[in-house]
DNA sequence: CGTCAAATGTGATGTTGTAACATGCGGCGA
DNA sequence: TCGCCGCATGTTACAACATCACATTTGACG
């Protein structure tokens, strides 16, 4: 495979992606983790840990709480397998583990559904802005809210 | 006064300046909306509608319900005397009500601390980015977490 | 097999945000 | 003046989001 392609991958390539990203990074892809992230990839709208915690408890006959489902978003988010959508205090699955970028989020306050773009120049745009006013570590949050092209 | 000056204003003069604003806005200046405002203003760092609720109900010896401070900073947010800051859950006084910005907000992780900077290119380049993505009505959110200067 | 660390379960609780309806207050026309 | 109306605020209840502390399970490894 060539060096940056971006395609979305779908379900079990996603996931087979995802797990392999996770190993990498010295974690471990349990069936809890597998379910979580899978669920998490069939949403094209931000899902809150709560919504997660619902579909995954159904599709194991057992409840899950929403407790242990954050624990795995946040590794997830650690490990760059899903990402925190501020706007929204819901998360979307990485279509392209493995790929850092700072992504910026579109989401249709119609529809909820969410796009994203990868624009490393505007993204880094807004880190130099903010390493310029002495600022470190910096982790930019860019994210629009609109109306959708469908919800016009 | 000059067209395009941005100090910040100071205790009373800005809270006349939101005042100015809300009643060109038509709506009313209220005691209760001076008192959030007032309270809102003193802060360096994003305060909560519950920090606010509380700072509030002691200043009048009275407890303010977190509700009514949700609606009347609903209210600011909507005539731009005030900004939400998604990424905090919080709030923040705009030093300089009756400007139109895409405010960029850096907030430092550690002291919790936010300063603005107004960088109407830069959310610019973001704003046509969505809609060049087919969004329309857009509102970007731009907030960059980090260690700001001081804490470094 | 025993031990240890990591993952998950469980229950409690804290924080943030809304909904629905009641009350108060001031303006304005009858 | 009186009654009505619209807006602001009060009050109660609850929904949604998030974390803490501690118990239990699992599985890797000596």
């Amino acid at each position: 495979m060539a060096a940056h392609h971006h395609h979305k991958q779908g379900g079990s390539a996603l996931s087979d992606a995802a797990q392999a990203a996770l190993i990498d990074a010295g974690e471990q892809w349990t069936d809890m983790r597998a379910d979580i992230f899978s669920v998490l990839a069939t949403y094209d709208k931000p899902a809150s840990a709560y919504d997660i915690a619902d579909l995954v408890s159904q599709k194991r006959g057992k409840r899950v709480a929403p407790n242990s489902v954050y624990r795995i978003l946040d590794l997830f988010v650690a490990t760059n397998l899903a990402r925190r959508v501020e706007s929204a205090n819901a998360y979307l699955a990485n279509t392209h583990p493995g790929c850092l970028h700072d992504c910026i989020f579109l989401i249709c306050d119609t529809c909820g559904t969410a796009t994203h773009i990868d624009d490393d120049k505007l993204s880094g745009n807004v880190r130099a802005a903010a390493e310029n006013a002495g600022f470190a570590q910096v982790r930019p949050v860019i994210e629009v809210r609109g109306k959708c092209a469908d919800c016009d």
